[in-house]
DNA sequence: GATATTATTTCGCCAACACTAATTTTGGTG
DNA sequence: CACCAAAATTAGTGTTGGCGAAATAATATC
C-alpha cells in the first residue's frame, strides 16, 4: 500500500536511511546507492533491498540506476530524525557535560527511542535552540528547517573579519583539533593570509594566531560578523 | 561459544528477556516460560525459542519443562538493564518534568538505546540516588543491589504509624489514583483499621483519611517511621 | 563504436525473532 | 494407575534486513 496514511512507526533501519538519504541528497542530486552504503557502512545489495522497500511504502522516490530522493513523507520523516538527532546533541552538551565531539554518537543511537513528549521537552529545557552545538540547524517541530547559506573560510577575502557560524567535521579527532584552537561557532576571526593551490590559511582569533589546512578550513562556514 | 568472553552487544530482545526473568525469578522459583511470555507479550513458542539461544549463550540456565534462571553474567546483565531503567525513571522524573506514571513507558525504550557513560552522568546528575521515583532501590554500577525487605501496609499492625518507602503498581491509573491521595514514598500513614478478609483499610495521612483496597494497599510496601 | 570501469541490481542465502498449529511433558485427580 | 489440563516444546512459516557472488546498466575511454 504505498503511501498509506497510517504511519507505523518506523524501524531503526528505515529512519536511518532516511535521514543518510535526506544528507546525501541535500546538494540537489539524488542519493547514490554506493554512497548510501558508505554512509550507513553497509553492502551495497543490502542498501538496493531497503531502497526498494522504502520506495513501495512511498518514502523514497527511486529511479533503478539513477539514485533515490525524498518524497515529501520520507522528508517530513527525515526532518523529524534530524530536529532529534540535533536536540539531543544540544541537550546532552548543555546538561550532561558532553563535548561536541563524542555527542553524535549517544545521540545516533537515542535518535531511535526518544518520544516525541521527550524531545519537546528537551526543546523546551533548552529554550528552543535554533541551532544544535556544530551550528547546524534545528528543524521546527511542525518539519520546516531554515538553512542559512554560509561561506566556508577559505572563499572568505583576506583582511575581513568573520564570526564561525557552523562547523561541519564528523571525525570526532578534527572537532576536538578544532575545539582546542577555540575555533566553533560563535568565535570571530580575522583572515590574515590564504596560500594558493588549497594552501594553508593564516586566521586570528582574539588571542592567537593559527595556520590550518585548507581541508580543515573547508567545514568551518562563516557569515560577516553582525554589528 | 557458551559463555563467550567477549559481550557482543546485546538485542533489544536480549536486554528484554534477561530483565524480564530477573523480576520472574527474584522470588526464588526459575521463571515459566508462559510467565515470561505473558511479561512481554509475547508467545510461548517464541519465548521457547529464544530460552534456547539464551541458554546456548550461557546467560540462562534451563531446565526443559522446569524453568529458566539467570546465570551469574546473565543476572549481571540483567542488573545492568535494571539500573538503567531506574536511573531513567529517576532522571526523567526529576529533570524533565514526568510523572511516575508515564516514566516507565519512557524508561522502558531508552534503557535500550543509553551509553553506559550517559547513565553515569544522570546518576552524576542525581547525586546517586538509591532509589528510584516507586522507591525501587537502583543496582550500584558494579552489579550489587541491596533489597530492603518492607512490608505491605495491610500486614501492618492497627494504630501503627508508618512510612511508604516503595510502591508496587504496573498501571498508570493506580500510580495516578496513589498519587492524588499523596501516597508516595516518604509519605507517612497511620493505620486506623482493617476489615477482615481482604476488606479496606483506613488510613490517614498528615492531612487527610483515606480508605482504600485490600489490592491497591498491598502495593505499598511500608517501614516503621525512623526517629 | 567497441570496450573497460564503475555503479547498481538480482540472486541465492543466512540469522534473529516473531507467529500458529500440533505435540510432548508434567502434575494432578478420580 | 489411567486420564486430563496446563505448561512447555517442536515443527513449520513469515518478515526484516543483513551478506557475497554474479549479472547488468551506465559511463568513460580509446
Amino acid at each position: 500500500m504505498p503511501g498509506s496514511l497510517a504511519h507505523e512507526p518506523l524501524t531503526r533501519s528505515v529512519e536511518d536511511y532516511l535521514k543518510a538519504i535526506y544528507h546525501l541528497s541535500s546538494k540537489g542530486e539524488p542519493a547514490g546507492t554506493n554512497d548510501i552504503a558508505h554512509l550507513l557502512a553497509l553492502s551495497p545489495p543490502s542498501v538496493s533491498g531497503m531502497i526498494k522497500r522504502l520506495a513501495e511504502q512511498g518514502l523514497i522516490a527511486h529511479a533503478p540506476y539513477r539514485g533515490s530522493e525524498l518524497t515529501d513523507q520520507g522528508r517530513r520523516l527525515a526532518l523529524r530524525m534530524v530536529r532529534r538527532h540535533r536536540l539531543l546533541e544540544a541537550y546532552l552538551v548543555e546538561f550532561l557535560g558532553y563535548d561536541w565531539d563524542t555527542v553524535h554518537e549517544e545521540a545516533e543511537r537515542l535518535e531511535h527511542a526518544v518520544s516525541e513528549t521527550l524531545i519537546e521537552r528537551m526543546a523546551a529545557a533548552l529554550g528552543n535552540p535554533r541551532t544544535d552545538p556544530h551550528g547546524d540547524p534545528i528543524p521546527m517541530a511542525d518539519g520546516t528547517i531554515h538553512e542559512f547559506v554560509f561561506n566556508p573560510l577559505p572563499d572568505i577575502a583576506t583582511g575581513s573579519v568573520v564570526e564561525i557560524r557552523r562547523v561541519n567535521a564528523s571525525e570526532p579527532e578534527r572537532l576536538r583539533y578544532l575545539a582546542s584552537l577555540g575555533l566553533k561557532p560563535g568565535t570571530v576571526v580575522t583572515l590574515l593570509d590564504r596560500q594558493p593551490f588549497n594552501g594553508p590559511i593564516s586566521i586570528r582569533t582574539g588571542t592567537h594566531d593559527h595556520v590550518i589546512g585548507h581541508d580543515l578550513a573547508m567545514g568551518l562556514l562563516c557569515a560577516p560578523v553582525e554589528g
